[in-house]
DNA sequence: ATCAAGCTCTAGGCAACCTG
DNA sequence: CAGGTTGCCTAGAGCTTGAT
């Protein structure tokens, strides 16, 4: 069973319906252990066209995800991004950091939008009037465009990051909890960039500090 | 406690494309 | 044309939180 490609679909419904400035959001980044969690708002003109090969970013490989990012830059009407930084999420928790950052991405849009797509569960904290779509990028354009921008504004940072923190190799993992990564934990520690909150690298930490780690 | 939702990683199979 | 490379796709694994 194929996974479906996004459509223009619900967006056009909204459109018909009169609501001429539709948002579609999504975020990057919720499961690594180091690195903020990075949110994209993306509103396109209505009646637009679809952008041929766009679809949920975890299916693209990184070069086509950069091309698709250029290509949503140049057609939206507006696109906005937010993130919350390591200590918010650990101060929040991960979903509250990632609702957090998706307010910050609807905000800094250029336009307000009439109705927001949101991908995932309802969130009632968002304070947007939205509509959650399970799997809502591999479904919807629009979150489907949202998904792309905040991968690779996500992957941009961790690239810079990495470059201060050159043993943990993040430019490759994107701080995921790699075999690599847990081993240079290990070995040096964890950073300002690693999430406290998270089991892996309290649980490294603590080996760690008890000498536990051989 | 279990399930469902999100995120990603790695590995492997298959197909298309490139190169000598 | 054969072999290597690259891309596409799936499956299974890990991490989290929230709802039931």
């Amino acid at each position: 069973m194929r996974r479906p490609r996004p459509s223009l679909e619900r967006e056009r419904a909204l459109w018909a319906e009169g609501g001429e400035v539709v948002a579609g959001v999504d975020e990057a980044g919720r499961g690594p252990l180091a690195g903020p969690v990075v949110a994209a708002a993306v509103v396109f003109p209505a009646y637009c066209k679809v952008i041929r090969g766009l679809r949920d970013s975890k299916l693209l490989t990184p070069r086509v995800r950069l091309r698709l990012a250029g290509l949503v830059r140049q057609r939206a009407l507006a696109v906005g991004v937010g993130a919350a930084s390591v200590r918010e999420i650990d101060r929040l928790n991960i979903r509250r950091a990632t609702i957090l950052a998706m307010r910050r991405a609807l905000g800094r849009l250029a336009v307000r939008p009439e109705h927001v797509l949101v991908d995932g569960l309802p969130c009632p904290e968002l304070g947007w009037t939205h509509d959650a779509i399970v799997d809502g990028d591999a479904h919807c354009h629009c979150i489907a465009a949202a998904s792309v921008i905040a991968k690779t504004v996500r992957d941009r940072l961790m690239q810079r990051l990495a470059a201060h923190h050159p043993a943990y190799a993040w430019a490759s993992n994107k701080g995921y909890g790699t075999a690599y990564h847990l081993a240079a934990l290990a070995e040096h520690g964890m950073t300002a960039h690693h999430r406290r909150s998270f089991a892996p690298v309290v649980q490294l930490e603590l080996a760690v500090r008890g000498g536990m780690w051989w």
